[in-house]
DNA sequence: CGACCTCCTTGGTCAATGACCAATAGCTGG
DNA sequence: CCAGCTATTGGTCATTGACCAAGGAGGTCG
């Protein structure tokens, strides 16, 4: 052990697959995940493109791990002993989580993260849900449906409103959707917090 | 009128946007969403990729129409009166018109349709909650966290079972997450038409 | 009938991206 | 001090979406 890796500043020690996932993960927070692309991140650590594919394997590794790193930050002391409290504490966490990096939803969506972190998570809200619901099967839907519904919801949360939304508002006025009208401001409202707390709750029975 | 536009097989007339998203549309069907590409649309069409990009004038464009098509399918006959059993059966209907089509809750997922199908069936199913729930803004919100329910899971359903699964297996057998292990089976099981019941009902209060 | 004008189509080109292969530098251990 | 693995680099490739200028087709109007 005659070398630090863990070197948050300049690294002009050997490269490790940690700090290939942190300068990605800057790189996520400043320009978006648009922008997190293969060469951008190996320009950012001062090395050319194949040392980072080398380290990790494929393009999808490294978002794979990126949203394993997003939910390493969900901490689990002071978790409540109800259940059904415990549960929607652990969605907050997670929800948190991915609001902490631009994008974060949309990473965490698009990859299928067999890693520690994200399985320390779900085991942890399973185990939770498994105390609360009749059967296994029965809490795994309600992970199933807690995880597809703070998803989506976050994700059109850190969705770019500007276009979209003039788009939405102008084509609602265009044709015969009277309910949509009527409405649309309601769906445009921010209040994230208060549907995920709404939905969440409606998810755990 | 003198040309037929809707051909079904060789389109050696002018062609129109319809012709690009039906030639889209099956090439989806074939070889799935990552196959559709503007070269290999405008390949079935007998033509070239910037025929297809005028037409349609980004790729991004070609998807939010294919994704609205998808929900075109969705028909509004014989409606329960009920206005939950209504939400039930539209969202039903909704589920079957992404199963319809291979990759087809993907391709709803990843665009933003503000198209005359979309809109359709984003009214009547908010008429339709709107009746059966206090606010205006919660009827918004149970409609996003059906949608956003819905896509979650159908998506899953039709991405491709086996590597992942695998992985996911192997993943959980190395660490120490016991219900995980205990439930694995649960949540591997395939019975997503159940799932979605459940799912819907919670939501729907 | 012919000039024109618009709609559609094509050819050619470009930058970006992820992936791969061969070759080299660098450290390590025998 | 040399063999061997690890890390890094250079070079190349196919694919993809996008753009620009130019050509053809078809109808319209003088």
């Amino acid at each position: 052990m005659t070398k630090k890796q863990t070197a948050p500043t300049a690294a002009r020690t050997r490269l490790t697959p940690a700090a290939v996932v942190d300068a990605a993960m800057r790189l996520l927070d400043e320009k978006g995940l648009e922008a997190v692309t293969t060469r951008a991140v190996a320009d950012r650590l001062g090395v050319r493109m194949n040392t980072v594919l080398w380290h990790i394997k494929s393009k999808n590794r490294l978002l794979e791990l990126m949203a394993d790193a997003v939910v390493g930050t969900i901490g689990y002391d002071g978790l409540p002993a109800l259940p059904r409290d415990r549960a929607r504490e652990l969605m907050r966490r997670y929800r948190k989580a991915l609001l902490a990096h631009r994008d974060g939803a949309a990473l965490v969506t698009g990859t299928f993260a067999a890693e520690p972190h994200t399985l320390r998570f779900a085991d942890t809200l399973l185990e939770t849900l498994t105390e609360g619901e009749s059967t296994a099967a029965n809490a795994a839907w309600t992970l199933y449906a807690l995880a597809y519904f703070t998803l989506g919801l976050t994700q059109e949360e850190q969705a770019a409103p500007e276009a979209d939304l003039t788009r939405f508002r102008a084509a609602v006025a265009t044709g015969p959707y009277p309910a949509l009208r009527a409405a649309v401001d309601a769906l445009a409202e921010g209040s994230f917090d208060e549907r995920f707390e709404d939905g969440v709750d409606r998810i755990l029975s």
